[in-house]
DNA sequence: GTAAAATGTTAGCATAAACTAACAAGGAGG
DNA sequence: CCTCCTTGTTAGTTTATGCTAACATTTTAC
C-alpha cells in the first residue's frame, strides 16, 4: 500500500524525533514540518488507522514495527537521492533537501536501488587509480577526469 | 508563478496533441491522460484563467504564447530525467515514462540543467579514448568501464 | 493544590483534483 | 431538417491536506 507524499514526511518526522528525543509530540512535529498542530493531529489518526503508528488520545506516539520499516526505507531513499543531488550534481544542500523530499515519492523502490548503486560507483574516487595523465588531452575528456574536477569544484563552492 | 503537477501534466499534453493532431479537444486530453472529461473541463479553465491557454465554452483549445513556453520547459525537464533513468540507471521505459512525470515537478530548473549538463557528459561515450586496458585490474574499478558496461549492459536488456 | 501555560483535540472552512450523474450543444446521415 | 451520437458542460460528491477558532486536557510552577 503507497503512502502519500504527506505520509511519508509524518512518518520520516515521527522516526526522526524519536532516535533523537525520547518522546514525540503532536507540537514538535508541527514545529519540524512547520504546519498547525490539527493538521497533525489528523495526519497521526490517518497514520494509526494505517497500523503505521500507536496512538491514543492525549496519549504518546509510537511506531509500530511496519512503520519504523516503512521510515527508515523513505529515510534511506530521501539521502540517496539528496546525495545525488549534492555529491554528483553539484546542487546546493539546502535546495537538494528540498527536492529530495518530494521526489522520493516519485521514485520505485528499484529505481531508487538502482541510483543507489550508481552512486556507490561513481563516488568510490578510491578506485580511481588507472594510469592517467591530466595534461594527456585523450584523459582530459575521460569520464574519471570529468568527475574528479565536478567533485573538486563542488568541493570548492562547499567551501566557499 | 509555480505550477503544480497535474497542472503541468495538462499543459504537456495539450502541447503535445496540438502538435500531432490539429485540434486540441477536451476528449482527447481525457483519454491521453485517462480521467474524465469533467476533470479535464475544470482544468483547462483553470489553465484558461493562468492565461495559459486560450479556450471559451464549446471553443477550441489553444496555448498562449507564455503556455507553449511552459510546456516546452516541462517537456525538456520530462525527458532529461528520462533519459537518465533510462540510458544511465537502466530503468524501464515504462517505468522511467511515468516516475519522470511525477519527479520533474520536485526538481527546479537549475537542478534540471546541472542533471542535463551531467548526463550530456557521461553519455558522451565517443571522448572515452584514453589508453585504459579492460583486462587492468585498475582499469577494471575505473568509472569509465564502470559506465561501458553498464551502457552495453542496457543495451543488452532493451533487445532483448 | 490550583491557576496559568503548554499541549492536544474538535469542528468547520478552503483548495486541488479526481469522480458520477445528468444535461446541453454540435455535427453527420438519412 | 431533424434525429441521434459525440462532445462538452454543470452540479454536486469524495479524498487529501492544509488552515483558524474554540475548547479540552495535561503539565508546570508557585
Amino acid at each position: 500500500m503507497k503512502l502519500t507524499n504527506s505520509q511519508e514526511e509524518y512518518l520520516k518526522t515521527i522516526y526522526i524525533l524519536d532516535k533523537s528525543n525520547n518522546k514525540v509530540r503532536v507540537t514538535d512535529i508541527a514545529q519540524k514540518l512547520k504546519i498547525t498542530k490539527p493538521s497533525v493531529n489528523r495526519a497521526i489518526k490517518n497514520l494509526r488507522d494505517l497500523d503505521l503508528i500507536e496512538y491514543e488520545v492525549y496519549g504518546d506516539i509510537n511506531l509500530t514495527y511496519q512503520g519504523e520499516e516503512q521510515a527508515k526505507e523513505i529515510i534511506k531513499k530521501h539521502d540517496i537521492i539528496k546525495m545525488f543531488l549534492v555529491d554528483i550534481l553539484g546542487v546546493d544542500e539546502k535546495d537538494a533537501e528540498e527536492e529530495a523530499r518530494t521526489m522520493k515519492h516519485a521514485m520505485s523502490p528499484d529505481t531508487t536501488k538502482k541510483l543507489e548503486k550508481y552512486i556507490s560507483k561513481i563516488m568510490d574516487l578510491g578506485d580511481l587509480d588507472c594510469d592517467y595523465d591530466e595534461n594527456n588531452p585523450k584523459c582530459q575528456s575521460c569520464i574519471k577526469v570529468t568527475i574528479k574536477n565536478r567533485l573538486n569544484h563542488n568541493k570548492e563552492k562547499q567551501t566557499k
